[in-house]
This record gives structure tokens, sequence and C-alpha cells, in this order.
DNA sequence: TGTATCCGATACACCGATGTATCGAAAGCG
DNA sequence: CGCTTTCGATACATCGGTGTATCGGATACA
């Protein structure tokens, strides 16, 4: 889509239908998987006609893109919440907890992001992205991670707070597999917390408190 | 496809066809992610035409299905390959390296797996098949594991194999994801078997055969 | 080598989805 | 309140892919 030279009247409908496409494509999305949706059944889910949607976007791939950044945007700033929580002196178990709950919060979003995964290996920019996404992500678990450094070593390789954080990453990515085939989310959750305690914390010492199992 | 009652007259240029479709269909899917895949194109990019391919499909899906088993299979094969190799004695960071080395061989085979998984997460059948390939894989590598105890005890709540041999799995996912984006293969390799080692040895010691700390 | 069977190419009918063009209705702005 | 601009519904032309039916050449087996 060119940049436009008459300014946009602006709107106030539109945006509504924009929002709700894209709730309704999310829905979707993750119910079928995006290979597998066609612009009809977006519309439909929400409530409109194709008109609609060709008036709001190009493609499926561009509302799709525009998805992802919504909702990755958003659960960037959970996790971000979720680490700057507790004061300056951080409490690593307290700190894995919360970051795993929001991280696994619920897997239709898990669903739809591995989509954007599949998505995104095909296509540079679309990596590209993603890749800085995460990137952000790492560096905040990074930066936490620094303050925090001194009553619990990490392990090996894993010693400055740029490894460590990569690990936590890949530890996410890794319970993500196996939540979309078991759709246990309780279990992914500890599976998470465990992996994370035995990633950030010496590992023959109990971190803070014994989580049993 | 239901059972045939007349024995099939047996074939040969059959079992040539199917497995031409069957590696065209891997490079196919592969480029363009099975979601954009057509069956004319498996069947142009193999040197067919349609009627073959109906001759030995139902639908695309079967042939992913029949697809993703095949390769699945030889993988598990090399890996348990890898982890045989050594005596009864385990040189953990020598099997490290090997597994490591089949498990990220081609990026390919990645993105068509995760394709899979992706298909997988929305269907319960599938989702078995690959969740019972995870489970043999994960069981090889704990046997292999418990065989080896005793002179490195890993981190914390992974203390049975079982345990490592599911985070060795989730750390082998987490970096599949990783090289999905940054198309780094050797940059994969080094750090799943950093995180491996990390995992699999306590935090600050060699691993190779070094009991003390 | 003959022949019964099988395999795969070709042709056809058939959607389903796409994108565009047009138009009535809604919403902002005076 | 009226006018202008924008939004989204409808209708249409089109295209690519699907699945089936048919047929000739290939292949196994005697």
């Amino acid at each position: 889509m060119v940049v436009e030279e008459t300014v946009r009247r602006v709107t106030r409908r539109r945006v509504r239908t924009r929002a709700n496409l894209l709730d309704a494509a999310f829905a979707v999305f993750a119910a079928k998987g995006f290979g597998r949706v066609s612009i009809e059944e977006v519309c439909e889910a929400a409530g409109y006609s194709r008109g609609a949607f060709y008036s709001n976007f190009d493609s499926l791939d561009e509302l799709f893109f525009a998805l992802y950044r919504q909702r990755a945007d958003l659960i960037a700033e959970q996790v971000s919440g979720a680490l700057a929580l507790d004061g300056p002196d951080l409490d690593v178990p307290a700190a894995v907890d919360r970051v795993t709950e929001v991280l696994l919060l619920d897997r239709d979003w898990l669903l739809v992001k591995t989509d954007f995964l599949v998505h995104a290996a095909r296509d540079p920019d679309v990596a590209q992205t993603l890749l800085e996404h995460r990137a952000r992500l790492r560096q905040a678990i990074a930066d936490r991670l620094a303050r925090a450094r001194g009553f619990a070593k990490p392990p090996a390789v894993l010693d400055d707070a740029e490894g460590a954080a990569h690990a936590v990453v890949a530890a996410y990515d890794g319970v993500t597999v196996q939540l979309l085939l078991d759709k246990d989310v309780d279990g992914a959750r500890v599976w998470l917390k465990q992996l994370l305690t035995a990633l950030l914390t010496d590992g023959s010492g109990t971190p803070q408190r014994d989580p049993h199992q």
C-alpha cells in the first residue's frame, strides 16, 4: 500500500472493524492454522463481508503480520511487567514463577506464534521482525538477571547474563513444543519452572525453597 | 484407504514413483511450507502428473504424514546409532557431539518437522504419532544416560534419567527454533552442545570424567 | 513372448477462493 | 441539519486447484 497523499478524514468505525477482524483472525488462526484459513472465513467469523477486509488489509499475510505484532507486543509488555515487579534485588524463583505464568498463558497464542515462526522461517523479512522481538525479550531478561547475580551462580557456559537469557528463551521454546503436543498447560508450566531453575541456579543447590516434583 | 480384498499384483515401478513423490514433496515442502503447496506442485517437481499422485495417495495430508514417518524413522535410527557408538561407559561430551551433529544435520528437515508440528498441534491423532516418536527418542536417550551415571551428577530436578532426557529434547526443540530464524546451522550446533553440556553435567565442572566439584 | 493386470497421463467438470468495481449507507465536519 | 468523504456490502469475472473417469502404454508372470 503506497503512502496516501490526501490525508484520510480520520475514522472511528474503521478502527473498530479492524480490531474485530484481528480478533476474529486470532480465533480462526488458532483453531485451524494459518495455512488452512481463507479470507472469507475470517470475515465470516468477524461478522463482515470481504469488502471490509480488502478495505483494511491487502492480503491475509498482511493481516497475519499485523496480528502477530499486536499480540507479541502485548506479551512483551506483560513479561517486562513480571520482571520489574520486585525490587532491585531479584528473587529468582518468584520471578521465574511470574514469567512462566505469563509466557504459558494460553495455548492459542502459542499456536499462532508457531504458525508465524513457520512463516518467518521462509521469509527473511518476517524472520527479521521475529528475531528483533526475541532480542528485545532476551535483553529484558538479561538486564534483570545481570542486576541480580550473586546469590546463585549459574552453570558453566551460561555465566554471562546474555547466555543465560538465551538459554531461558530456548527453554521456553522447547517447552512450548511439548505443550503444543500434549495440551497440558499446567504440566508445561511446572516443567518450564524446573528447567529455568536448573538453568539459572547452581545445579545441586536448591535455589530458594525446594519445589518438589 | 480401506484394506484391499484382492491382493495387489505387487509392483515395482510403483515403489519408485512413490519414493520419487516423497522426495519431491520433501523438497517442495521445505521450500514453500506445507500450507502453501499444492498437489500439482509436488507432481511437477517429481516429474509426474496428478494421476500418479492420486494413484499413490488420497490427499496431500496423507503424503505429508507418510513423508514425516519416513524421515523421522531415519533420524531416530541415526540417533540410536550415535548413542550406541562407544562402549558401556559413556563419554558424555563425545556423545553430545555426535548426537548434536545428527539432530541438526539439515535445516530443511527442521522446516518440514515444524510444519508437521503445527499440523499435529491441531489433530489429536497426528499429535499422538508425534508424541510416540518423541517418546521413543527420549527413551533411547534416557537408557543411554542411565547406563552412564556416576561420574557427573546433573543439576537439581533432572536427577533421573527420564528428566534429563526430557530436558535434552526440550533443548533440542529450543535451539531448533533459533536455527529456523537465523539459519546459522553451525552456531546452532555449538549452542546446542553448550546447552546439553550445561544440562547434563554439573554446572561448573568440566564434563568429561571429573568427579570433583 | 503373450496376456492379464496395473500404473500413470490426459481430459473434463466443478467448486471455492480471490480481487475488483460499483453503490448505498454511515459518520465526520461545517 | 446538510454535505462530503469514507466504509463496507454486493455482484461479477476469473483463476487455480481438486477429484474423477477414461484410456494407452508399461510391467509382471506364465
